[in-house]
DNA sequence: CGGCAATGATAACAGTGTCAACATGAAAGA
DNA sequence: TCTTTCATGTTGACACTGTTATCATTGCCG
């Protein structure tokens, strides 16, 4: 297994170092020469792979994005009927931001999470469970304040929580995100 | 007015630099030694009134939060009888945080608001606020919670728009938080 | 007036993002 | 199979950053 001149998937192998370093550190030590360093690549190799270093946040922040809905959904589906999807989706938003707060920080920090043309599968289900919430014919403004009010609620917990101004206590979710 | 090797108050005029870079660019620009040389003073000077640069940033957080408080008070001040004067607070928080971008992400990104020991003016009246929405007699862990979700809904609603996830419209502000 | 402490300046170091120029090698065309 | 091409890596450099050690100036206090 020779070091060959040529790595094979330096991209892949770039932005998991970075998933690692944020995992332990926050996003602003996160620097484009380390990254290279610890994937034993030139500084420069970067480059090939991303024009400049936004470029390659913008790309973590994709797959931060990525793993939040995954496990919001893992959330919803794993949910038993007894409760309310809303709160567990919820719930599971500040849980994966309790675990992954560099990440998390940084997927928000970094570029809209909507193309105002084509909405998430997430945004689908804020809706939909916001809807369920109202009585029957609210309209359409009315279900998306609604579902507004929901993200920002969790969304305002989870920084809060983040950068220690309310602590950051499974059970004060639990309290804070009502049924 | 000869320029003299002394500056005066060096201290706040790096403070008043920095509030004012904080005006025009985001917080990952600000630079200790362009702040120096807007000053007309040289890079190092900046540590006889700091030891480093995150106790210049902490210090700009302080003031950012003392301006925040200012302007939710001052909102509490002229809300008229009729309308809640909660509303008012949480409508002045957003409005903020959306006229000082920079600086509000600075002031929570930075440190702790409330040293556990001594409460916030400011978290008194949001305590205050809280116990007026819920009936007579809620217990003292109610009012909290209620407390802490409508603080988390406005930071949200603030953090939300400051990061383009949603319109930073002030009429979806008034839409948003609830009377 | 003399000295001291506060406050400034210079020089230097390690580290960063980024660009230009050059090197390698895998794959495609002859 | 040989050759050429082009994606991918490397080296070297530049301007910038925070920070430290060392030296300079000066306002104030006795």
């Amino acid at each position: 297994m020779k070091e060959s001149y040529h790595h094979g998937d330096l991209r892949a192998a770039l932005l998991e170092a970075g998933l690692d370093h944020l995992n332990r550190h926050d996003a602003e030590t996160l620097s484009l020469r380390a990254l290279a360093r610890s994937v034993g690549v030139s500084a420069t190799a970067v480059y090939r792979h991303f024009p400049d270093k936004t470029a390659l946040v913008a790309a973590l922040a994709r797959e931060g994005l990525a793993r939040l809905a995954d496990a919001q959904k893992k959330a919803a589906a794993e949910c038993r009927p007894s409760e309310s999807a809303f709160a567990a989706t919820g719930r599971a938003y500040v849980r994966f931001a309790l675990e992954n707060p560099a990440l998390f920080r940084l997927t928000f920090a970094s570029a809209p999470v909507e193309s105002a043309d084509e909405p998430t599968e997430a945004a689908r289900m804020l809706r939909e469970n916001a809807a369920r919430r109202l009585p029957d014919g609210a309209s359409a403004g009315h279900v998306e304040a609604e579902a507004l009010r929901a993200w920002a609620l969790v969304h305002g917990i989870a920084m809060l929580m983040l950068d220690g101004q309310i602590a950051a206590d499974p059970d004060l979710v639990e309290a804070l995100i009502p049924a």
